[in-house]
DNA sequence: AAGTGTGTCAACCGCATAAAG
DNA sequence: CCTTTATGCGGTTGACACACT
């Protein structure tokens, strides 16, 4: 990539050091946001969407690069465990990390780890498969604003209720909906109903099947219920 | 040294939701 | 309400670097 998309007037691709600078420059005066408005404002030939992306997953001083650690790797399979393929929530609970650095990471290190895959994706295959041999971590990368890894983001993105956009019927819906409560600390959520009925982790639109998961299996039933929030059970984990 | 295969990860795409008008 | 715009998410792709033959 990195070339022209042929209808001109929007850039795709990686990033040059010059679009980084103005991305940047804009960001710097006028704070993150209102993307759309950037390549007026900068002249950059990018979709807001595409400055958006760029900020929060390499930019941004709070995005956390190189190796991801031992105790990170542990915590992503966790809450992998937990919550599926739930990449923001995921990465919200690991300081400094992207979703997209979480979902990359997961598919190209900690899958196999599990011992889960033992095959890799042909490059005519677009399903992501996953791959076998242990192979060793890779180099950090250059960081335009702040290379010395600083910067931690505790951040934890408000979670959508897309889960019951699915086709899943009312009851179901209810039942997610419910486990969407607890896990996100709502206000009023009905979380201690949900914990009280489910010890079993319900079959979810999100989660496969062989997915199924059994709190138990994370030492939740040792928890106490009194706050359902993410960080209480991100602290159990 | 050159050609080929493979792994990694930045970035794109399509869709959904939220907010604004 | 309805429509439009902005933002966010997860899945997927493809460029690039490196390993292997």
């Amino acid at each position: 990539m990195g070339a022209e998309a042929g209808e001109s007037l929007h850039r795709k691709g990686l990033w040059t050091e010059e679009e980084d600078r103005l991305l940047l420059d804009h960001i710097r005066v006028h704070g993150p946001g209102r993307w759309n408005r950037i390549p007026k404002f900068t002249g950059l030939r990018r979709h807001g969407k595409s400055c958006r992306l760029r900020w929060l997953n390499y930019l941004s001083p709070a995005v956390k690069r190189g190796k991801f650690s031992e105790e990170e790797d542990d915590l992503i399979v966790r809450l992998h465990k937990l919550l599926g393929n739930r990449w923001s929530l995921i990465a919200g609970r690991v300081p400094g990390r992207t979703d997209n650095q979480v979902k990359n990471h997961w598919n190209t290190h900690l899958f196999k780890k599990l011992g889960t895959g033992n095959f890799k994706r042909p490059r005519s295959d677009p399903k992501p498969e996953y791959r076998a041999q242990e192979e060793q971590e890779t180099t950090d990368h250059h960081h335009p604003i702040n290379d010395s890894n600083a910067g931690n983001c505790d951040r934890l993105p408000p979670c959508r209720s897309t889960m019951s956009n699915t086709s899943a019927d009312d009851a179901e819906v209810g039942d997610v909906l419910m486990r969407e409560n607890f896990l996100t600390g709502s206000e009023g959520s009905d979380g201690e109903e949900w914990m009280r009925d489910h010890r079993v982790w319900l079959g979810s639109p999100m989660l496969s099947s062989d997915r199924y998961f059994e709190l138990s299996n994370v030492g939740l039933e040792d928890l106490v219920i009194d706050s359902y929030s993410l960080d209480q059970m991100w602290r159990h984990l």
